[in-house]
DNA sequence: ACTGCTTACTAAATCGTTTTAGTAAAACGT
DNA sequence: ACGTTTTACTAAAACGATTTAGTAAGCAGT
């Protein structure tokens, strides 16, 4: 049925060997002396017996896919699935395909994710890293494979990676609500180890410290990742139930638990912000559009796929390139959920 | 550095051939009366010296990669970026790993991708359609390429597809508004051929005949595809403007058409549902938890992606399987936004 | 003792490229 | 006119698996 063209055909065509059409297609005719009459007249058969390199062929030979692996939490988030679209369509740019998996945060699938990926031969890989995946990356960093982590990072290990600010960004907002008087601030977070919670726990902390408020362990809650949101809804009522009276405001570290936190308002029918102020780490169109806005700590989600990209990139197309740390900003977005 | 652990490594460790090995670690000994002992010690080796095959060799050998493509509009997307996550969560159950790419419905990346994809040989391909892309498609269906449109499809196309019942769901809305009493009913969709929005478009109209209300061509907006957000708000605000007393009602084709629309009407000061009632196809979190909350068309992606890699996956695995045509049901939700 | 069948393997071809190590012919320098 | 260099190519090996076509040894049956 579908007769695949290959070099050979090219060349018994043109009356040359495969060498010389794999050197023509490969565009070094020039460097490798052949003729440029002949130069011609293989491109113009490739073209015409529509000629498309194997890809497994010229992998087993080069070891090249291009083709970047990206690991998010889960792709279906709304920072994850605004950062895999500007990494495909950065990726594209520069001729690059992307494979992606979702962790699920979960310590089965990170490892065995990052070495499906390994045997397909990534050319190099975007990681959004689940602490399970720590003796995995040391491998692939001590490997020399070309990796950029992005949204957290593990200090000890020495790699590339991009994120923001957490500390500062959610310093900013624990210096906002203090600003406007707010003095009782729950935080929500999330019950992991990974470094930009941490960051942004540690924020908050020092945001009280710095306002001279009260810290108090029965207002911070840490919800398991991965919980199915109702499930995530339900803890949240239970816990706000229980601060009734001893809560003005809440932080929340990330933009799934901020909708699930007003999910649990809505609930308990609080209304933000005359019973409650809200202010969350990440932004999304519910967010910014629903009523009332709701105040962020917003993440320069294009800047960091963009950035990721090209430190992956310049990585893999020159081996030498110096390790990147990029931290870039977050920006306090004032809408109307702090009263 | 890295030393690559080959067939041949196990071969000469375990003082066999390297076809012994192959079919051992293939699972087919028993089959290949290879001894139950030669087998053992194979595995053992296998296991010992870390051997990972090649994918390359392995894909030049059977032409597989136990990886599928994903096509979509946009995978920042909720719809989209929901169906990636199932689609990626199910193929991985079923040891396949994903590929996406986004067509940003544009032509050249549509025509683009998919030759992309068939050059890196995925086993199958699951794909949202864009119009541009029936050429290349008919080329993947004659080719006898496992395949599966989703959201849409071409009539004329003898292919696998899952979709969702659009006319129906969109009739349902309009009825919805109707039996409230809502006369004037404006609609909002997408510039495009593309099946699934006809079909919306279709059950709007057929909607306004079954209950006696007048069409009018002025109340219809088609927005361009692809367009920047703020471009789309700006078009909505001013085909709301000139429909400023004619119009009490909106019906959105899509989750984003509807994002834009909301925030087009907080531009314009026009309060949801008081003096103006909304019903949207497809949900998202704004819709869900925003005040008010939408009255949605609401499509079961969980089940659609489930779906589509079902087929897909036994389309794959047995050449002679049937066609399946799917089409699910949508989901009228009832929330604040009819008044 | 010969044929035929089963068991337990193996050598070599193959998939489609790239690359290494050439070579014959032409051109060049003196 | 002779050696050297350059030009314009090619044959064959290699990448790492799978598969086809064997084969040698052991045993059974007559």
């Amino acid at each position: 049925m579908a007769k695949k063209v290959s070099i050979k055909d090219i060349a018994s065509a043109a009356g040359v060997s495969a060498t010389t059409v794999s050197i023509v297609l490969n565009g070094r005719a020039r460097e490798m002396k052949i003729s440029d009459a002949m130069a011609k007249k293989v491109e113009k058969l490739a073209e015409k017996l529509q000629y498309r390199p194997n890809h497994f062929a010229k992998g087993l030979r080069t070891g090249k896919t291009h083709t970047i692996g990206l690991i998010v939490d889960d792709i279906s988030n709304y920072f994850f699935g605004h950062l895999a679209k500007v990494v495909e369509e950065e990726a594209d740019k520069k001729g690059y395909t992307v494979m992606f998996c979702s962790s699920e945060n979960n310590e089965g699938k990170s490892r065995n994710i990052l070495n499906m990926l390994v045997d397909k031969h990534m050319d190099g890989y975007i990681i959004a890293p689940t602490t399970f995946m720590l003796p995995e990356l040391e491998k692939l960093i001590a490997e020399n494979r070309p990796t950029v982590l992005i949204d957290r990072y593990f200090p000890a290990l020495n790699s590339n990676f991009v994120t923001v600010d957490n500390f500062a960004g959610s310093l900013e907002a624990i210096n906002h609500l203090a600003a406007k008087g707010v003095k009782k601030i729950a935080l929500v977070t999330n019950d992991t180890d990974q470094l930009q919670m941490q960051q942004r726990i540690d924020g908050y902390l020092s945001g009280l410290q710095k306002n001279k408020l009260p810290i108090d362990e029965s207002m911070i809650k840490k919800i398991p990742f991965g919980r199915p949101e109702a499930k995530q809804v339900k803890d949240l009522v239970q816990f706000f139930t229980k601060l009734e009276g001893k809560m003005e405001a809440v932080f929340f570290t990330s933009n799934n638990l901020g909708v699930a936190g007003l999910e649990a308002f809505s609930i308990l029918e609080k209304t933000v912000p005359d019973n409650i102020s809200v202010i969350c780490f990440d932004d999304n169109d519910l967010f910014r559009l629903g009523k009332p806005g709701i105040t962020v700590v917003s993440q320069p989600i294009k800047q960091m796929a963009k950035k990721a990209v090209e430190v992956l990139v310049k990585q893999i197309e020159q081996a030498d390139s110096p390790l990147s740390h990029v931290v870039l900003h977050t920006q306090l977005i004032e809408r109307e959920s702090v009263g």
